[in-house]
DNA sequence: CGGCATCCATTTTGATACTG
DNA sequence: CAGTATCAAAATGGATGCCG
């Protein structure tokens, strides 16, 4: 069972030892958002059996990256939490994220999945620090079953799973509608007028929110060119 | 030949399918320091075989990451050049490389490889772009028979493989002396006085150079407690 | 629900041998 | 040097069954 590794002295290296397996990194993004129970992790990632999902739970706690947790009444369930350390991978794993919003995501295919949770942790991707100095907004997303909600404290913001304590604004969403906004396919006021989506809370205070994000410029990654003779 | 997916509709996980298999991140911090032969690349990714590098570089190719370009004279042999998408993984990499030299470099063991050029990638990752404002500074790293160079211009920092135009300083080190350099087992002042570095230009400069990196401070990961009883 | 064990068909990988 | 070809070992994925 001796896990392969790179066997570099390199920190690179060393860190995709620890995360670099096949799911290991999605899983930490799932965490991010909160503490998760095992059935939800199943749930949020197709294609990972259970027999997988255990091994890399152990994988990660036996690391120090994540660890079991009771979650508190009424629940009672266990569930899973990232550690310290497995929380500071959050500046590397959005920087992935904001490499893939500029360079990934066209359109959507047919067989991809999609929850919400993603496109909150793409807002926390796109959040710039520097538009938010003095600004304090609590948002809270309702996305069909899924609630979310993003806290902006002058210049942080913190994106977590399940409702807000004393929300500023609440803006309750079809998830289609979802992914077209975040997808700037359409804008949340078109959601509004089509009934899609409704917005409670002082609407200033959400365009202020709003321009708190800013999407990166979409590039093109030039593919090599077939070299077969022009048409 | 469907290459596996994880069928998201998600930044991250869009980003993986890319660049999520087995080596492809190495290949790409090899990439960083400029371009490199398929033999270069080979011989700094023990463990990879001749097969998997080539289909790899064919992959990076396909997806518009890197591209064969023609080595100028007189070398006019073939290398591996990272598009303008694969140069935008660097603040990603640098991101895996920061979060790993404070949780994951303990002691180096006993079977683990080193080259100089990714200590030269972990300066990178260690560069204070606020502290470098103004200054200016091109630096020649010349390790045993690797040679690369850093140049600081005014917040901006570069490290490529190979030698610089006009080096304000060049230093001439052991590996041995340099693994102990960025590791902070030992000073540049030691190494000088035991004879296994060497200096030229301006030792103010130098010192002010020094000051633009600073290597995070270690964090240990907590393991499990092996709930053994206590002894 | 939470989670481990087992079996099995496919992929992926690692290591080497071989070719232009 | 720059790859292809080949083959054995390991990892993955799916299904299923078990147990507290």
């Amino acid at each position: 069972m001796e896990q392969r590794t790179y066997k570099q002295y390199c920190a690179t290296a060393r860190t995709l030892d620890l995360i670099g397996e096949r799911w290991t990194v999605l899983l930490i993004r799932e965490l991010l958002t909160g503490p998760k129970r095992f059935s939800d992790l199943q749930a949020s990632l197709r294609g990972l059996g259970t027999g997988l999902l255990a091994a890399r739970l152990k994988h990660l706690e036996h690391e120090g990256l994540a660890r079991k947790v009771t979650l508190p009444p009424p629940a009672r369930t266990s569930a899973y939490a990232l550690t310290e350390a497995g929380a500071e991978l959050a500046p590397a794993i959005l920087e992935l994220a904001r490499w893939g919003l500029k360079w990934a995501m066209d359109e959507r295919r047919e067989d991809e999945t999609f929850h919400p949770g993603w496109a909150v942790l793409g807002l926390r991707a796109c959040f710039d620090a520097d538009a938010a100095a003095g600004i304090h907004v609590v948002c809270e997303f309702r996305v069909d079953e899924e609630v979310f909600h993003i806290r902006v404290d002058d210049g942080t913001i913190e994106a977590l799973h399940g409702p807000a304590q004393h929300p500023d604004l609440v803006i309750t969403i079809s998830e289609n509608a979802f992914v077209e906004l975040i997808g700037q396919t359409s804008t949340l006021a078109e959601a509004v007028t089509t009934g899609a989506a409704t917005v409670s809370g002082d609407r200033e205070r959400l365009s202020r929110l709003a321009r708190l994000f800013r999407l990166p410029s979409r590039g093109v990654r030039q593919a090599p060119q077939p070299s077969g003779q022009a048409s």
